[in-house]
DNA sequence: CTGAAAGCGCTTACAG
DNA sequence: CTGAAAGCGCTTACAG
C-alpha cells in the first residue's frame, strides 16, 4: 500500500497538518521537527496525492493541448516543446488530436474539465467559435498559432503575414512571375494571413494573384498533389507555387514528379512550416520556419504565468518566421 | 460556480447517494426519479468530478503513455493510434518523451504515481531495468515495441526478426552480396532481432555479415548520416544496406548524397518503420513496415482489459510486418 | 510552533 | 427503492 500522510504524521508522532505544513513549505515549523519529517517521508517513499490535493482547492498540474494531429509532424515537433516546457514547470500534458472536428473538440473539452485541468492550450481549429469563448470563461486558455478574435484569450502566433511576404519575396528574386499558392482553408486566420502576405508583396511587384492561381486544399499530402495536378494541367501554368504547409508541399513535389515536371527547374516551390519533412524531401524544400519550439514553450508559459500568478491582460505574442532556402527553388528567365 | 453532486440532490429533493447510483448506473432506482435526476443533471450541467470519484476509490481513467520522442515521427504515430485507442474507450493519455533517459523516465513515472493515473504504456528503452520491475509491481503497464524478459508484463512488439529477414531476402533477391546494416544499440531487444533475422537469412545464403558491416548508431539522422559515410569510404564498400529505422535511412541517403553514390543504382537502402519519412524521401524508401496502428491500439486494449476485468496472464502479441518496397532498392550485377 | 476539525466531491456498505 | 454516515487523502482557517 502506497503510504499517506497519516502513516507520516503517525510514525512521526505529529498531527497531518503539521506534515501537510512541511510538504508546502508553509507555516513555522521547528528546523528539528521539519527535518526529521522529510526524513520520514523519504524512509516510507511518501509521494503526496495530486488527486487529494487537487480535491482541496489546489491545481492538478496538468493541461490540455489541443491540436489537430498529433501524428503530423509540425504539431509532433510542437507538442514535444510544449511538453518540455511543461515538465520543467511541473505539470504533465494531456494529448488531445481534434481532426479539427468540433465534435471532438467538444468531447476533449468536456473530458477535460472533469479531470479538471488547470487550462487549455488550443491549437486547433473549431467553426462554433462560441466554443472556445465558453471554454475561456471556465479556465485559463491559451491559443497557439490559430486565433479567434472575439474571443479574449492569450495568443502565441508565427508572423504569417511576414512569412508569407518572404515567400514571395524570394520568387520574384528569382525572377518568377507566374506565381501560385496551395493554401488551407481562408477560414483559418493564420493561412489567410500567409495568402495575404503573399499576394500583397506579389502586388507591390505589379504581379497581381489570379484567383485560379489560388487553390484551397484540405490538410494533406493527397490533396496537395491534387490541387498541384490541377495547376499544372493549365497551358499558362505557375512557374513558382507556395504552399501554406510542408504537408501541401510533399504533394505538390509528387505531382510535379507525375507530370514529368522537373522541380526546380520548371516549377519552384517554397514551403511552409519547415518540420523534417522539408528536409528530406528530394529535392529538399525552401521552406518559411515557424520557431515550433518557442511557440510551444512560450505558450506554456503564457498559462502557467496565468495559472501561478494574478491573471493579467491577455498578451498576444508573435514571433518571427525564418526563410530556410534549400533546393526546390531556382531563377526563372522568361 | 461548477454544480456538484449536491447541488442536483437538493434540486431533485434526493440525497447524493441516490445522484450517485444514477450517475453510476448501480442500485435500484425507480425510473420516475431516474429521469427527473437525469433531466437536472443535463438541466445543470453537471459532470461529475473525475478527481473526486477518483479519490474513492475508483479510477482517473488517464494512462501515461513514455516513448523516446514524440517529435520522432515513429513515436508520433504510434502515439496517434494511442490516443485513438484510449478516447474511445474513455480514457485520456498524459505523454512523457524520455529520450532513453532513466532519470527523466524515473521522474515521470514518479509524477505519474502522484497523479494516480490507472497505467502506463512503456515504449520507452531504459537501463535500469529494476525500475520497469518495480513500476509493473505498483501498476498495470504494457509494454509497447519493447520487451524486458526479466520483467512480467503484457508485451505488443512487431516481429523484428521477421522483419530482419524480408529485409535480407529482398536484397538477396537483388542479386546483392555485400550487405551492410546500420542498427541501434544491441542493448534494445528489437534492434538486435532485426539485425539477428538480417544477418540469419543472409547466412542461409552463404553470406556472412561482417563485423564492419554492422555499424551500432544512435537514434538521429545525423548518426545515420555518419555512419554511412565510414562504411561508402571503405574501398570494398557495401552496395546494399539495411537501416533499423526510417531516421537512420534518412541519413544514409544524405551521406550517399555526399559521397556522390547513387541510390539505388549503386547503393540500395532498405529502412525499417514506414513512417511518413519513407515516403517522401529522394528516392522514397524501400521499407519494412511496422503496424503502428495496430501496435498502439493493442497496447491499449491490453491496458484497459487489465484495469477492468480480472487480471490475466501476461500476454506477448507479435504482429506482423510488411515489407514495402520503393525506389531506394535495385537489382545488383556483379 | 502545533493540532483539532471542517471541508473538497464523490462512493460504498449498511440500515430501513 | 432511498438515505445517513463514514471515508478517500489532502488543505486551510482557527485556536491554543
Amino acid at each position: 500500500m502506497k503510504a499517506t500522510i497519516y502513516d507520516v504524521a503517525r510514525e512521526a508522532g505529529v498531527s497531518i497538518a503539521t506534515v501537510s505544513k512541511v510538504i508546502n513549505g508553509k507555516g513555522k515549523i521547528s528546523e528539528e521537527r521539519r527535518r526529521e519529517i522529510i526524513e520520514i517521508m523519504d524512509r516510507l517513499h511518501y509521494q503526496p496525492s495530486v488527486i487529494a490535493s487537487a480535491l482541496t482547492g489546489k491545481h492538478t498540474y496538468t493541461f490540455g493541448l489541443l491540436i489537430p494531429d498529433i501524428s503530423n509532424p509540425f504539431f509532433a515537433e510542437v507538442a514535444r516543446a510544449v511538453e518540455d516546457r511543461a515538465h520543467q514547470l511541473g505539470y504533465s500534458v494531456i494529448i488531445c488530436s481534434t481532426d479539427n472536428k468540433d465534435d471532438r473538440v467538444e468531447r476533449y473539452i468536456g473530458l477535460l474539465k472533469q479531470k479538471s485541468v488547470d487550462g487549455i492550450i488550443m491549437g486547433t481549429g473549431i467553426e462554433r467559435v462560441d466554443m472556445a469563448a465558453e471554454l475561456s470563461g471556465s479556465m485559463p486558455v491559451v491559443a497557439i498559432g490559430r486565433e479567434w478574435s472575439s474571443v479574449p484569450v492569450h495568443t502565441v502566433v508565427a508572423d504569417d503575414y511576414q512569412g508569407g511576404r518572404a515567400a514571395a519575396s524570394h520568387l520574384l528574386g528569382l525572377g518568377h512571375r507566374r506565381c501560385a499558392v496551395l493554401s488551407e482553408s481562408m477560414t483559418i486566420i493564420s493561412s489567410r494571413e500567409r495568402v495575404q502576405g503573399y499576394r500583397q508583396a506579389l502586388e507591390e511587384a505589379g504581379i497581381p494573384l489570379h484567383n485560379d492561381h489560388i487553390r484551397i486544399c484540405k490538410f494533406s499530402i493527397e490533396d496537395g498533389r491534387r490541387n498541384t495536378a490541377l495547376l499544372l494541367a493549365d497551358e499558362n501554368r505557375p512557374t513558382a507555387l507556395f504552399c501554406c504547409n510542408d504537408l501541401l508541399a510533399v504533394g505538390a513535389l509528387q505531382a510535379a514528379r507525375e507530370a514529368g515536371v522537373r522541380v526546380p527547374e520548371q516549377l519552384s516551390i517554397v514551403s511552409f512550416d519547415n518540420t523534417i519533412l522539408a528536409a528530406v524531401t528530394d529535392p529538399p524544400l525552401t521552406s518559411v520556419a515557424q520557431p515550433m519550439e518557442q511557440l510551444g514553450a512560450m505558450a506554456v508559459n503564457l498559462l502557467v504565468r496565468e495559472l501561478e500568478e494574478k491573471p493579467s491582460d491577455k498578451q498576444r505574442i508573435v514571433l518571427q518566421t525564418e526563410l530556410i532556402v534549400r533546393e526546390s527553388t531556382a531563377g526563372w528567365r522568361s
